[in-house]
DNA sequence: TCTGGGGTCCTAGGACCC
DNA sequence: TCTGGGGTCCTAGGACCC
């Protein structure tokens, strides 16, 4: 999907249709960065990613509208309902991303899909999307991309390396910021550059990223596109974190951010069904971050557990005089909830969180929460 | 007042086991 | 206390994506 999130926006009020527009992320408006943004923001410099305060420097009059995730799940998923009845292998690649397998039919009924699947997306939702039609996933991709907006590019095999010759290699997933230094360095700007650079030179110095990049370069990319049917896989790892207004040192409610990032972590795990085995937390100081995590053996979705954790792990930190800026709770090594308890003890407290959870969802989030966190919440 | 928040995957060293 | 070889798990940190 094209700009998808300001996109549905200006569906959901045509007001902001044909005007520099940009969806940031919920909560304190400036102190966040931009979700997506309307190709007449784009016309002055905006992009996503970049911090809000920065976008309405370069473009005071722009709309501006907090992100609202439900209706972008709820287009994204019957977008995707869309998308399934066209090849059982389907696989969504993030919210506003879909790969299509359609290899035992021909190029032409495969460019008649495409065409037909970006009308219907219009046509319902009121929004553009852009396709690409390509051998392989990463190459379709990038034609994808390079189509935008509204765009449907086919490259056949003997389009590939055309089309690769010149393209900046920014433009392919995979090559961030540190490969692009690196590159850039050795006086490599683009894939056609790439391919001629010495193969065993770059394994060598970035493994397999490195056989990666030596194939991507000449086109090449085995990689399939899964089956809708075994998505749905649960997550690895919850987290939730958080940038503080200003530093905070030890002792000053750094406890408190703990125990509320440690309530949403287990808020989420119950509500998926999940427990976690593993936390860890992590800090940014004005300079450097560091993370630590512990494997704790035992599962749990328990909330005053998860904080216990934290706390253990923040006392293996020694943090004399670190301004904290940011920090975040993490939940990984997860299984599903066994729902039965060995102790009494452990089933009481289970019930309890089962009596919280129904009472906020009746109620609404944050109805009912430990009285230590309404030192920090707001 | 300077760049949020939620994720995945990879690497590399150390501890420990047989 | 020294020597090999094969393997798993734990942990910190980096790179990247949307």
């Amino acid at each position: 999907m094209d700009a998808f999130f300001a996109s549905v926006e200006q569906a959901a009020n045509p007001v902001y249709k044909g005007k520099p527009f940009l969806v940031g992320s919920r909560g304190r408006k400036f102190h966040t960065v931009v979700a997506a943004c309307s190709y007449e923001a784009k016309a002055f410099g905006i992009h996503s990613g970049m911090a809000t305060k920065e976008a309405l420097r370069l473009c005071p009059w722009a709309e501006f509208v907090p992100a609202d995730s439900s209706k972008y799940v709820y287009t994204s998923d019957r977008i995707e309902e869309i998308l399934k009845v066209y090849s059982d292998r389907m696989e969504r690649a993030s919210i506003d991303e879909f790969y299509l397998d359609l290899s035992p039919r021909d190029l032409k009924t495969a460019i008649n899909i495409a065409q037909e699947i970006k009308s219907r997306i219009k046509n319902t939702f009121f929004i553009t999307a852009s396709a690409g039609i390509a051998p392989s996933k990463i190459i379709a991709k990038m034609a994808a991309k390079a189509g935008k907006p509204d765009g449907l590019l086919v490259l056949e095999e003997k389009d590939v390396l055309p089309f690769l010759e010149n393209l900046p290699i920014e433009k392919v997933p995979g090559i961030g910021a540190h490969l692009k230094g690196y590159l850039n360095n050795i006086s490599v700007f683009t894939c056609g550059q790439l391919r001629r650079v010495d193969s065993l030179e770059l394994i060598r110095r970035f493994g397999k990223v490195g056989l990666w990049m030596v194939q991507v370069s000449s086109g090449q990319d085995d990689e399939e596109v899964g089956y809708w049917q075994d998505e749905d896989l649960p997550p690895k790892s919850v987290s939730h974190s958080y940038t503080l207004a200003k530093a905070i040192f030890r002792g000053q409610d750094l406890e408190a951010w703990i125990l509320m990032l440690s309530e949403m972590v287990a808020f989420r795990l119950r509500k998926q069904g999940l427990e976690s085995r593993v936390s860890s937390l992590y800090l940014r100081g004005s300079e450097t971050a560091f993370s630590r995590e512990k494997n704790f053996q035992s599962l749990t979705a328990d909330p005053a557990r998860i904080y216990e954790r934290n706390l253990l792990i923040l006392e293996s930190f020694r943090l004399k005089n670190f301004p904290v800026r940011a920090l975040g709770v993490c939940a990984s090594a997860l299984a599903p909830a066994q729902g039965f308890y060995l102790f009494p003890a452990d089933q009481k407290r289970r019930s309890l969180l089962d009596a919280v959870d129904s009472i906020n969802q009746r109620l609404g989030d944050w109805s009912i929460y430990p009285a230590a966190i309404s030192r920090v919440k707001n």
